[in-house]
DNA sequence: AGTTTGGCTTTTGAATACAATATCCAAAAT
DNA sequence: ATTTTGGATATTGTATTCAAAAGCCAAACT
């Protein structure tokens, strides 16, 4: 995603903030702490300008609080805020399914399903990272299918905010067994355009997700 | 909404952000054309490093289109994306139904009745522009009442970005008088707890919104 | 001793200055 | 005549500077 042919037109503003975002992301950036700019600025090498362009950026995406005269924090998510999120993505989900099963050409339905067949390698030789940006793309395509914008939008926009708990809600064997099976179902309802399955597939999944990450948030 | 002792408070950035959203929606800035800065500055009385933070919120609102290097254009909506909004926001709002059926208090049901009756008030007096501001009112405090927060967010979201279609979408008596008794319905189902019933009138209501706006942009 | 106040330091917010990029127009060449 | 290229101009992007606010610590007072 992004070729650097893309980032080189990019501006600086727009570098920094997925730079913060990775940052965040990955860990480096802990949750409630102050980001402290001065440092910021230093090991990311621009001037202020850009970088409070980047943070009002990932204000408005969620990711960061700017607490006027007080600093910027990272935003820290409660279980309440997980939940809300989980609550509306598997709404999204669902829609984003039933829209699928109508709408998707055979071919893009076929690609999904490789995609799904990658996914199946990967957790028999259990190779959890490539799982884990799979499973991400797959939900990402399946948005792509419903053929809306503003669903992608804001599945995409949810999905980055709960990226950091995703990647730490590291799964028990069983809870990984459980949503491959969850997958299988997925493309058995897409393959079969059975829109209501499908839609109902995603819920249970989003549920089930809730179960496996909140105790430990 | 906003007291004024909270405006004082509140950075040159983001009150800068508030303006450029009301002249967007009151349609002094018109969508697809560009925003000169160099007036704008001039009209807002500020310099360009609040201004420019407050485009890049915008921005990730969705209600402007920064091209690098290009300058900044109000967002144009074509059918496409109005459709693909109200079709979310019928998804939103059907999700929000239901959750505040099971969720919200007594008194708040009855707040909800109140505000429907001050609707019907004005309708029979053919007020529009009250109308107009409490029927914004009702659908946001029909979020509130879904005690999901995220979802509250990405309506309000939404809503945004629609405002001025609806503003302009100038309703004829007759889908007038079909919204209201939408409303009718709507109100009954939440008095009865009905979740099914209010989930499935949110989405009638949206598909009608549609159909009533569809031709106007 | 604890609390309050005054001023110093640090940090954030906004304005200006400077640099880079794109746009536009005219002149030259095909 | 049309297209292309060079440069002047306007506009955007970034850095720096200046101002204001918040945080902090110590001294004085209760």
């Amino acid at each position: 995603m992004g070729s650097s042919i893309a980032i080189i037109n990019r501006s600086l503003h727009d570098q920094v903030a997925s730079r913060i975002r990775d940052l965040i992301i990955e860990g480096s950036l802990e949750p409630g702490s102050r980001i402290d700019e001065l440092q910021m600025l230093e090991e990311l090498g621009v001037s202020r300008t850009p970088f409070r362009e980047a943070l009002r950026t990932l204000a408005a995406e969620g990711l960061v609080i700017v607490r006027p005269s007080k600093g910027s924090i990272v935003r820290k998510l409660t279980q309440e805020d997980v939940f809300s999120m989980l609550e509306v993505l598997g709404s999204l989900e669902k829609l984003a399914g039933e829209l699928a099963c109508e709408r998707a050409s055979d071919k893009e339905v076929e690609a999904m399903v490789q995609l799904h067949e990658s996914m199946m390698e990967c957790y028999r030789t259990q190779d959890r990272m490539p799982y884990y940006k799979m499973n991400q793309e797959f939900h990402s395509r399946l948005a792509e299918l419903s053929k809306n914008e503003t669903l992608q939008e804001m599945q995409s926009n949810i999905q980055a905010r709960l990226k950091r708990i995703r990647y730490i809600g590291s799964q028990t064997p069983e809870s990984w067994a459980g949503a491959v099976a969850d997958h299988e179902e997925m493309i058995l309802a897409l393959k079969g355009r059975d829109a209501t399955r499908l839609g109902q597939a995603m819920v249970a999944h989003l549920k089930k997700t809730w179960d496996r990450v909140k105790d430990g948030i």
